[in-house]
RNA sequence: CGGGGCGUGGCGCAGCCUGGUAGCGCGCCUGUUUUGGGUACAGGAGGUCGUGGGUUCGAUUCCCGCCGCCCCGACCA
């Protein structure tokens, strides 16, 4: 993308509503534009890496077993009086009319619809274990919009729903998903920490959020920094094995969120690995059993014949969430530092003197080189400008070509992260740049 | 939902108390200048002062209603 093209509005100065990190900077960065209380449009660079994290969302899920679908935003008040959470949910649901007085309402999830949806299809236990999940839009009217789009009203969510013949089989369910969220987090460039969560009416021990770590964390976080030093990546299961080691290795130390704290154990943790941080819940998991697949009439017959309610757990990933989660981890005065794996474009080429015969040359050649993954400041506008800008967008290559280097071909290659800089030559930028 | 605050060119703000036809910085346009960290100078464009009503000769300013947005708290991907 030549940025003399480009629809990329950044802001010198921050709106006056925008209080933390991340809703400044995706403001100034021109990611997001606010259209009301807690709903957004999504510019260019904010729906590339919004699309992104998706992206990873679901090459996760497919890896776990899960299968995608899409259901609609739109459902019918129907399907929600069946299992009683019409009246149940309250406020935080946005209901409507059709043209024929229909009670509708706009999504704020879909265990309802998908068991709805399952229920068609199932009639034996051989059909279960499934897993289908979704990413789509959701709305819930909160109370309080804020954060941008850490707690908006509308956002985009992963939620996947599995079917089991038992609890025992619905607990492996839950261990896959455990474990890619792990993966998906780790690959997100974020240290996510499952942390036992409240289960509310429905008990049992299943439920987990998944929580990182950052200074502005709505919840404080008691965890162990054994947990800290795990590597989700490190070992890579078989989803179709006995998950239940991988799972324990997480769940052996001590991790919980202010609601579940518990001081007798934590003062078992040696003090120097405790630590207490702030922390944003990116992630939920919860195995509830034949809440509603009991509800919605949800039944397979057995092998002895017999009807069966299925076993049920859902799982959710706050994606558009996780936009705004990756850059309160991931800042620093001058702007966001994207994790190499959700940047909205891998590089910058930073033409220090657009019109230099020499300089359009070589950056011409790395953009071409580059391609679709780079963005190209071709502006003629000063260097200073080129250098603010591309630290607030946060890629993390910018390859700075001004007129002494390009003289003798050398890229100024800089890391954002780390400030680093090195001159290379254009194959060794090149390489650099892919290899991250 | 309880408490607090704010709506004035794209963004950040002043003016309002003490009514008299709107101003500053940034951004934008034109020109010159500058060319390795948001350059400098000059000249421009751009505003139903959130909205409806009231008071008044006259309302951005005073009064009332409504709408929108933000912040703090209790609840949530």
């Amino acid at each position: 993308m030549r940025l003399s093209r480009a629809f990329l509005p950044t802001l010198k100065e921050t709106p006056a509503e925008a209080q933390i990190a991340s809703h400044r900077l995706m403001l100034r960065a021109g990611m997001v534009r606010q259209t009301s209380a807690g709903i957004y449009a999504w510019l260019p660079a904010g729906l590339r890496v919004l699309q992104k994290v998706a992206q990873i969302v679901r090459e996760e899920q497919d890896r776990a077993g899960a299968q995608e679908i899409l259901m609609p935003t739109v459902q019918n008040a129907d399907l929600w009086r069946q299992s009683g959470r019409y009246e149940d949910y309250g406020e935080e649901m946005l209901r409507f009319k059709d043209r024929h007085q229909r009670e509708m309402l706009f999504g704020p999830t879909n265990e309802e619809m998908v068991t709805d949806i399952f229920k068609d299809f199932a009639k034996s236990y051989r059909d279960l274990p499934r897993n289908l999940y979704h990413i789509q839009w959701k709305f819930r009217d909160e109370r309080r919009p804020r954060f941008g789009v850490m707690r908006g009203r509308e956002f985009l969510m992963k939620d996947a729903y599995s079917f089991d013949v038992s609890q025992e089989a619905a607990q492996h369910s839950y261990r896959q998903m455990f474990l890619a969220y792990l993966r998906t987090f780790a690959r997100l460039g974020l240290k996510a920490i499952p942390m036992r969560a409240d289960t509310g009416p429905i008990g049992g021990n299943l439920s987990h959020e998944f929580i990182i770590l950052a200074e502005t964390g709505e919840s404080q976080v008691f965890v162990s920094q054994d947990l800290l030093d795990l590597d989700p990546l490190a070992d890579t299961p078989d989803f179709a094995s006995d998950l239940t080691p991988h799972v324990d290795r997480w769940t052996q130390h001590y991790a919980a969120t202010e609601e579940m704290h518990d001081e007798a154990a934590w003062t078992a943790v040696p003090e120097a690995k405790r630590v207490s941080a702030r922390g944003i819940e990116v992630g939920h998991i919860f195995y509830f059993g034949t809440k509603y697949s009991a509800a919605m009439g949800l039944t397979v017959q057995g092998a002895d014949g017999k009807p069966i309610i299925p076993e049920m757990g859902s799982y959710g990933i706050g994606v558009s969430r996780l936009v705004g989660a990756i850059i309160e981890a991931s800042h620093d005065e001058a702007g966001i530092i994207w994790p190499d794996a959700v940047a909205p474009f891998a590089a910058a080429i930073l033409n220090l003197k657009a019109g230099d015969a020499t300089c359009d040359a070589l950056c011409g050649q790395l953009y071409a080189a580059l391609g679709a993954d780079a963005v190209y400041d071709d502006r003629d506008v000063r260097p200073g400008q080129k250098f603010a800008e591309a630290d607030l967008s946060g890629y993390p290559w910018q390859a700075i070509i001004g007129p002494r280097g390009a003289a003798n071909g050398r890229i100024e290659l800089k890391r954002r992260a780390t400030g680093v800089r090195e001159e290379l030559s254009l194959e060794d930028a090149i390489a650099r740049i892919r290899g991250a």
